[in-house]
This record gives C-alpha cells, sequence and structure tokens, in this order.
RNA sequence: GGUACCAUAGCUCAGUUGGUAGAGCAACGGACUGAAAAUCCGUGUGUCCCCGGUUCGAUUCCUGGUGGUACCA
C-alpha cells in the first residue's frame, strides 16, 4: 500500500493553523510541522504558534523543540521530517505536514544537496573580510575558486557570496560541482494543498492579527528575550521590530504598524514561492469541504 | 494680531544659480538548495499648495491668498 504525505501550505495568516487541525482530525494523524520559526520554543505568540489547547487537541510535531540559541536549518529539517515521516508511514499510510517555511518544505519534497559542514571560525573570518572591505574581495574569490557559481550567484547579496566561498574552501571543491539541483526520490507520495486568499483578505486578516498578537502580550514576550536579541532566530518579523521600538528608535504604534507592513511583506514572498510550483492545488481556506473531496480522491488512487 | 520659516511621490524630505524633479521608507514585481519570517534585485508623472505677475519659458523669482510650525504680543 502507497504511502502519502499531505502537505499544507499557504502564506502566513491565510488560516493554516485551523484547517491543519481540522484536517488532522479527519485523518486522525499528527501534523508535522514546517514553520521554521515556530520551532523554537520562546518564540510563541509573535510566531502565531499553535495555542496550548490546539497542541493538546492534535499532536504537533517540531513545535517548540529548539531552544533559541540552536542553529538549525532546511537541511537538517529534510533529515529530521523524512525519519519523523518514516516512523509515522510505519503505522499510517497518511500524514500530514503543514506550515509556510518555503525552502523546508521544498528541502522535504524535493531534497537538498549533500554539503560539508562549515567550520563556525571559517564563517566568521569571511564575515569579517565583509565587514572590513566589502563583498568585492569575497567575489574575487569566488571567481577563482568557482567560476561556474559566480556567473550564476547574486554577486549582491552577501549571505549567497559568503556561503558558496565557505563550502568551496572547506569541500576543496567548486560549490557548484556539489549543486545537483536534486530531486530525490521519496518513499511516499506528495499532495500540496496550497491555500490561498484574495490580497484584501488576507491583509485584513494579517492586520487583525498583529493586533490580536499585542493584546496576547507580545510585547512581554518580545521583552523578555531582549537579552538574546542578536541570535538569528530572533531576526523575525514582530521580534525585530518590538526591539527597535526597546531601543527607544520608534514608538511603539509604528512598530507595530511595521511589523504589519512587514507581515504582508513576508506573505507576498511566500506566494511568490509558492506560485512557481505547479504541483499545488489551491483552496480558499473556506473550502474545507472541497479540501476533503480532493484529498478523498487522492487517498484512494493512493490505495 | 505681528514676525520668521515651511508647503515637492502614500509618508519623511532633497533639489532645480529659471529649461516641468529625485532619495529613503511604503507599494508593486522578482530571485532563492545549510541564517530562509533570513538575504538580495528590479519598478519613481507627481496639478512641485492656489490666483496673478515678471520671463521665450516659473515648481524655482515677485505680489496676494490658503494651510501648517515656531516665536512675539
Amino acid at each position: 500500500m502507497g504511502k502519502l504525505l499531505i502537505v499544507l501550505l499557504g502564506p502566513t495568516g491565510v488560516g493554516k493553523t485551523d484547517l491543519s487541525i481540522s484536517l488532522a482530525r479527519w485523518l486522525n494523524s499528527p501534523i508535522i510541522s514546517c514553520d521554521s520559526r515556530q520551532f523554537y520554543r520562546q518564540l510563541r505568540i509573535g510566531v502565531a504558534a499553535p495555542t496550548q489547547e490546539q497542541l493538546e487537541r492534535v499532536q504537533h510535531y517540531f513545535v517548540g523543540m529548539l531552544d533559541i540559541e540552536d542553529a538549525y536549518n532546511a537541511a537538517r529539517f529534510e533529515e529530521d521530517a523524512l525519519r519523523l515521516i518514516a516512523e509515522l508511514h510505519a503505522k499510517q499510510s497518511v500524514s500530514m505536514m503543514a506550515g509556510g517555511a518555503m525552502m523546508y518544505i521544498d528541502a522535504v519534497c524535493k531534497g537538498i544537496d549533500q554539503l560539508p559542514d562549515i567550520s563556525p571560525e571559517l564563517h566568521a573570518e569571511l564575515c569579517a573580510v565583509f565587514e572590513t572591505e566589502g563583498l568585492a574581495p569575497l567575489c574575487r574569490q569566488l571567481k577563482l575558486l568557482d567560476p561556474q557559481h559566480y556567473f550564476q550567484v547574486d554577486l549582491k547579496n552577501p549571505k549567497r557570496v559568503i556561503h558558496a566561498l565557505e563550502i568551496c574552501l572547506t569541500a576543496g571543491k567548486p560549490y557548484s560541482s556539489l549543486r545537483t539541483n536534486p530531486q530525490k526520490a521519496r518513499p511516499f507520495e506528495i499532495v500540496k494543498i496550497g491555500l490561498r486568499r484574495s490580497r484584501e483578505e488576507l491583509y485584513a486578516r494579517i492586520n487583525a492579527r498583529v493586533d490580536e498578537m499585542m493584546n496576547a502580550g507580545l510585547l512581554d514576550e518580545v521583552e523578555s528575550l531582549l537579552p538574546f536579541r542578536s541570535y538569528n532566530a530572533l531576526n523575525t518579523v514582530g521580534y525585530k521590530e518590538l526591539f527597535t521600538y526597546f531601543e527607544g528608535q520608534c514608538s511603539l504604534d509604528e512598530a507595530v504598524e511595521k511589523i504589519k507592513q512587514h507581515t504582508r511583506i513576508y506573505s507576498r514572498k511566500q506566494m511568490s514561492w509558492f506560485n512557481k510550483d505547479p504541483s499545488i492545488s489551491w483552496f480558499h481556506p473556506d473550502e474545507s469541504e472541497k479540501i476533503f473531496e480532493f484529498l478523498k480522491k487522492c487517498m484512494s488512487i493512493e490505495r
């Protein structure tokens, strides 16, 4: 009997959490979260993590599994999620992943290339070069070590250039030789359900949700995280804006408005990524009956 | 009421020694394989507050008006 992974995705604020819970109960299955910032246990209100009540109704994997100081990435998620999916599929034929972290979704569905681990020292060294001399010397070095990638990479994007360079230096061969644009075989079928709304609707929900977060105590949550603000996990919409408020750089109203704006921008970025993926079947979150019908069909084909 | 300053893109403002204008943010579009709620790229026509004057030509100079801010009464 074939196994199936249902992937529920969509932009932030579209209504994934609510629908994922009805789906999970309908399927009698836990939820594999694919919202990378909800993985951090200290990030609750600001990342719209499932509530305690929701967590009690349905088991959620990965939510709150990391500490704010932990480093994590899409490759590790690929490993962790695949291991978990295999365990679940030993007991059940259908599993479900829900979330909006674009690259994490692709890591599980398509796979990403095996790359060497980068030493923190090397990373710090390259970052220091960037800080003091800018990107130009790093680009020149990349051109020498990996001319092919040099012509593909976004040479204005420090993260990309530094990453490519540290891979070359660590692997001892060009990054491009390690990039295979993988489409890894998975021991299960994948059905992607995309949720979308009109922009007007989505923006209204995002704006309202930010106000709800503030009412729910986001300010206290962020204040308690001030000592950790340099960690990457806190370079997150909803947190960075309130940090600048605590620094006295702007008023609270301005910070809240920024959170709304940045969340809207993030939602568009997600849509721009998802729109490229032809394997997604799109629904409005209110059409849950249609989604159930659609999934029934998928599942009967699988069996 | 008087004086001074200001009025330019959705917002904050720059600028044009007179030849109809440009930044940041926003907005919109895009990229994306180990930081990804990250990071990066692209897109700028707007009665240059209104009426009049000077001028070949005014958003720019001048008169008047309107609105705002500050100070003085």
